[in-house]
Parts: C-alpha cells; structure tokens; sequence
DNA sequence: CGCACAAAGTAGCTTAGGCTACATTTATGT
DNA sequence: ACATAAATGTAGCCTAAGCTACTTTGTGCG
C-alpha cells in the first residue's frame, strides 16, 4: 500500500460555493490596509495644519508614534500619491484631492465613533476603536450608520 | 533679513495635550494590523478543518486570494509563533493556543457582524467590513456590542 | 554675525507580505 | 506499476513600513 492510505481521507466534499468571494473580501481588507496608514497620515497633516498653521514632519513623527525618518518616507509616499505637497526643510501641505480625502475620512471617522457611542462603547474605547475600524467601514455600512445615528 | 522671515509664522502653541495618548493608539492600530493576517490565517484554517477534516496549504492561499507560496510562508510564521504543526507535504493543524486563538476569533467575528446588523448593515456588507472590522475591536468594545444586542 | 541646536533629510538595515519561476513530492488513474 | 497532474516547497525578487546612525539645513540668540 502507499504511504499516506492508513489514515482515512475525507474525500473532500469540494463544495463551499462562496470560495471567490471570501477570496475578494480578504483581498480588500489587504488593499485597505495598505491604504490605512495613508488614511492616517492625511487626517493627521489636516489636523495639524488646522490647528497650528503647518504640518512639521517631526510633530506628525510623533503624534503616529514612529520616528521621523518613517514619517519623513510616508510623506514622500503621499507626494508621489498626489495627495501632499512639501518642499525640502518646509512643512507639509495638502493638495486638492489630500484635502477631499481627509474631509472624506474626517466625516467617517466621527460616523463610526458616533455610532459606538450610540451602541454603548465608553468614549475613550469608541475613539481608540474607531482609529482602526473606520478604515474598512464601506460607503454601505456609512450609511447604515448614519440611519441608524438619524432615529 | 533671514530668507523664510516673509510668511507669518504662527509661532507653534506647542498644546494639544493628548499627544502621547494618540500616539499609543495609532501604535496599536498598527501592531493589530501585523496581528490581523495571522487571526485570518488561524480562523480560516479552524474552518476548513471543520469543514472538510484538514487544512490545505492551497485551500488557504485561494480562500485569501493570494498565490500559495505566500501561503505557506505566512503558515512557517504561524508555526514560529506556535499557532500551527505542519509537516512537508502534510496538512495544516492548530495547536491548543490556534484553537483557542480561532475560537475568540470566531466569536469575536460573530458579534460584530450581528451588531453590524442589529444596527440595520446589508447582510453581505456586514460580513465584508466586519473582516476588517473585527481585528480592531477591543475587549471593551465587544462587551458593549454583547449588551447591546442582549437587549 | 555667526554659532549652536533643532528640524529635515539620507543611507542602509530589518521584517512582513506579496509575487513569479522552478523543483520536488504525493496521489491518481489507467 | 508507473506516468502524470496537482499539491507542496524553495529561491529570489519587490514594496511598504519600521528602525538607527549620520549629514545637511534653518533659525533664534548671544
């Protein structure tokens, strides 16, 4: 007999008929993570230039908790995005579409605390949450959410 | 005078007292994310045992939507940590702590999708953002979420 | 003015998580 | 039994996002 035959083979019953959909979800949660950061990054240099004028590379190194280089390589990511502009030894700023982009998770991320507030999270969970969950909130479930948050 | 003396400058009101607390949680955000993969990667494999007797490496790589190199590269780091047993051309196994780890995370995956419902989400975009979700959701969170459905 | 210090930038390394291309092993079907 | 297909594994590459160590630039002050 060959090797393997002793243990008994389920004979795999190849159903599971949502396989390729379950492959897509996976596969957008990975691109949304690789967006995550950038999400981040964006809303942070939107917070900073709001409330002090510019965004230094160095405040928002520190506001994310990484060390400035990391910032500093982020930044040149999101310039090659088009979504900041930034000369050498100048702050940061944001372009048109880095603007849209941070209106457009500014809003999202009140929806999702909002919501958590409504369902009962304390407030300082609710925000630390919403930090990591509002980046895989789709436009449907935004919606649901604001239903839900009108009645 | 000095070359950027021009502009205004808004002299830095070095507040915003919550500085280290954000850091901390944007720090969180991203070692949840390093964390994510791998509870996708356990709870996965916990189905396809339950299923159909035994995780394959090629199941798992099409389930993610990834190629099975990638797979079974995720599955060595898996092994490192101790989650999983697997030998050459044999099948993937959960250790005690990946089944105790798939189990809280199924459990944890079932509360926010039936939240996201109970809060008026479309069935299949609750199961696809609560993917995402899910991983960032903290013990007190879900607590929250149980009493809220509870009523 | 000119210097010291802080901020910004650069270089080079690490790990994780992707990929393709190729090699090896297992299992299956005559 | 054995050829071949499918599954598994290996090698080597890429990008993103971290880090430390070092260099360069800007600026405020004595």
């Amino acid at each position: 007999m060959t090797r393997g035959a002793a243990i008994k083979k389920p004979v795999r019953p190849v159903e599971m008929p949502e396989e390729p959909t379950q492959a897509l979800r996976f596969c957008k949660t990975r691109t949304a993570q690789s967006t995550a950061l950038m999400e981040d990054y964006v809303e942070l240099i939107a917070d900073l230039i709001a409330a002090q004028g510019e965004a230094r590379a160095t405040d928002v190194a520190k506001r994310l908790g990484v060390t400035h280089p990391t910032a500093i390589k982020s930044v040149a990511r999101l310039k090659r995005e088009g979504l900041v502009t930034s000369r050498p030894y100048r702050g940061i700023f944001l372009t048109e579409s880095g603007r849209a982009l941070a209106e457009r998770v500014r809003t999202r991320h009140r929806l999702v605390v909002n919501l958590l507030l409504a369902v009962g999270v304390p407030a300082d969970s609710a925000e630390a949450d919403a930090e990591g969950m509002e980046h895989y909130a789709s436009e449907t479930t935004l919606r649901a959410f604001g239903r839900f948050l009108a009645k």
